[in-house]
DNA sequence: TTGCATTTGCAATATAATTGCAATAACCGG
DNA sequence: CCGGTTATTGCAATTATATTGCAAATGCAA
């Protein structure tokens, strides 16, 4: 199995520290991290803030970690895990997120209808979910 | 049929020319807009970002507007017409966003999925789709 | 039309992200 | 393991985006 550092050489990059610890910050969280919360999760010596930003851009362009997108002001980020696929659920009451791998997740009609009437070749897709989670949902019965 | 001036007012709050033009403004746009796109579509004269922002984030409580995350720098927002339920495809070589109605759009086993899993009451979803827009796929096939 | 509550414009401030540049670290060949 | 080359990092400045306090202006019900 390939370490990070030799997956990142083999793309073309010097393996730096800071590049190591994005991807194993980001694979230890089971949620997507904004670049404060990333950089807040560094072991000492903490990199500058800009050196983060830069990285997850390039981990980004490299296809190593993905932007997760939860109508923030900040960008989150999470590993991109090959072939594994997650979305996200965010609760509207607390903020919380929960991240999880859906058993199944055929969007495929939907697909061919962009192919179709739109021409897109589509490659992606973001899917988040927005609901109310099982503490807030008491909160708001006990009203 | 209620103008938004009535609708705003019956939900509590005072139907302002700068509420007015964005709901329009909003209602215009095939497109969900960035805050500033939207005070470049505003009449003479423009009012303060400040209120832009502030009249968003008023009607996004209220429901009559939604924000639309893509990934970028900023948020968009785009209209909540009732009933009607849109997602969005972006381009990833120029940018290009094209919007669309799905003909059909079940996602109910995920909801149920996450209902169990989880624990969460799902009451809304974001899907937005990233691909190669038919020119840009012209483009790269030309080199 | 008047009075009250709310919103607006303005300026200041906060937060997120990007950039230029000199100092530093990573990597390659020997 | 060592030096030379190249890319990255830290730092400071800058830009973009968003938020806030407060006095003046506006919306609206009576």
């Amino acid at each position: 199995m390939a370490t990070s550092a030799e997956v990142i050489r083999r793309l073309g990059y010097p393996a730096t520290r800071g590049r190591g610890e994005i991807l194993r910050i980001l694979a230890e969280s089971p949620l997507p991290l904004s670049p404060k919360e990333i950089l807040g999760r560094f072991p000492a010596p903490k990199p500058d803030a800009s050196t983060v930003y830069r990285n997850l851009s390039l981990l980004a362009s490299l296809g190593l970690v993905r932007s997760v997108a939860l109508h923030e002001r900040s960008r989150r980020y999470e590993i991109a895990t090959d072939g594994v696929h997650r979305h996200r659920v965010v609760c509207k009451g607390c903020g919380k997120i929960e991240s999880f791998q859906p058993r199944i997740c055929d969007l495929s009609p939907l697909v061919s209808d962009i192919r179709s009437k739109l021409d897109f070749d589509v490659e992606e897709h973001s899917l988040e979910f927005f609901g109310v989670c099982p503490q807030c949902r008491r909160r708001e019965k006990g009203r």
